[in-house]
DNA sequence: ACCTGAACACCGTTCAAGT
DNA sequence: ACCTGAACACCGTTCAAGT
């Protein structure tokens, strides 16, 4: 979204490269990000990034992420638009911030009733929390990977796979699978709740679509189309979610724990 | 992206609702689609809605998505941005056209092996043409889902595991949980590739962001971490894939079949 | 019938000038 | 030091007028 760069006119070099800010959203970026905020001294009773976020949360709900935009946000605090650019220095790293302040609602409670329960609350709690944001979680999901809220629920994780007996390269790897699972498929059940008219979830247009479709070929969908558009989005999920789970149950019988 | 609506004064009732154009991407805008861009008669060797496609995945894959503008697509064709809306109705239908065009590529060839290597290879397969093509997953998912070239792949799927012994409600659940996990895998990696300087994919960022962890908290990080940022993303993918087949497999076993 | 110049109503971002 | 009016360089989309 940055519009007029300095066009950067050719190759510049390595050299150059050490001299641009990180991009919002990198783990350098995150490094620096709390230390850049803290020397901030906004005029009295002013503007806070927690304030700004609180309020481009409320525009996103009513309005989605196309309504987000710095004249809409400094008109509510009837300001320019150009003062916010004192508190972020582009529209990216705004919805960094917000991303990874959403996720710090996922609450962390151990149920005592061991690792596979554990996980699946986990995996639940981020569903819950994915669904309710109004960032669609495929924009907020790349720029707060390394937010110090998103590292929260991975060391969770991690803790939890660590905890079942995985090895630690296995234990990395299927808490990176378990976070694109639930969280592309909330990022999915998200943009399709919001899709036909009047919270029509599209599955009468689908069932439509199936009926013209040639005879000859989509055997399947036409012998099992029905269930297809007519599942659940939680009751696919929680289907899912104990596929996972078996499996890494699998796993764990394999690696002879 | 649609600026200036006619604003819709207030609450504009069901009647009117049935009046309004289907949203793009929805299955009555599928439906719809092939009618709609049959009827165009275009003047001699002029555009067609194949060779603007063609171009706007050229222009995809050099600048990303923000520059896929209409005005750089007119520019390609040496004509007015106003003439391609001829050929679709708003920028988000070019998108959804895109979307599909490119799923056209998966190939979906029987292994002889058996359902467990059809599936593995389907997801192979999906993950390959995801990977490679240039629109940002996420965008393309939610506006091609009900497209020709989607439903092809669903199908396939869905008979592979009606085969495999699953009831129709729990064969369409498995198959959209494992869309869910492979286009939600794809779209992070996909994102995460282009993250840092010189194709550099952040381990090395997120290293340095581990050694500044506080020592008390995120004990798992600090235990596994190094496992975690060093993952190489088709390593993951195929721990993944196994941990999700040992689960339908392991569903299959209890649905007693 | 198809095409387009020109306009409309927006954007994100910068910066010199103000307080 | 912080803030902002005004400008810059873009957007997607529409539509009257041309061919």
């Amino acid at each position: 979204m940055s519009r007029q760069l300095p066009t950067e006119s050719d190759e510049s070099g390595p050299v150059r490269q050490e001299f641009l800010a990180p991009k919002p959203g990198s783990a350098e970026w995150w490094t620096q990000r709390d230390a850049t905020d803290a020397k901030r001294r906004p005029r009295s009773g002013g503007l806070t990034t927690a304030r700004i976020i609180e309020a481009a949360l409320e525009i996103l709900r009513d309005g989605g992420l196309e309504a987000l935009t710095v004249r809409a946000l400094a008109e509510r605090f009837e300001t320019s638009n150009a003062s916010l650019y004192r508190h972020f220095a582009s529209r990216d790293e705004l919805i960094a911030l917000i991303g990874d302040h959403v996720m710090g609602e996922v609450r962390l409670d151990r149920t005592g009733r061991g690792w596979r329960a554990d996980v699946e609350a986990l995996m639940s709690e981020m569903r819950r929390v994915i669904l309710g944001q109004p960032l669609p979680s495929s924009a907020a999901r790349r720029m707060s990977a390394y937010g110090p809220n998103m590292l929260r629920i991975v060391d969770a994780a991690l803790g939890l796979f660590l905890e079942a007996g995985l090895p630690n390269d296995e234990a990395a790897r299927t808490t990176i699978s378990m976070i694109n699972f639930v969280a592309g498929s909330a990022d999915i059940d998200r943009s399709a709740a919001g899709r036909g008219p009047r919270g029509d979830t599209g599955s009468a247009g689908f069932d439509r679509l199936l009926d013209r479709l040639p005879a000859d070929r989509f055997q399947a969908l036409r012998a099992a189309g029905h269930a297809y558009t007519s599942a659940p989005v939680d009751d696919v999920f929680a289907h899912g979610l104990a596929i996972f789970l078996d499996g890494v149950t699998s796993q764990l019988a394999a690696t002879g724990r």
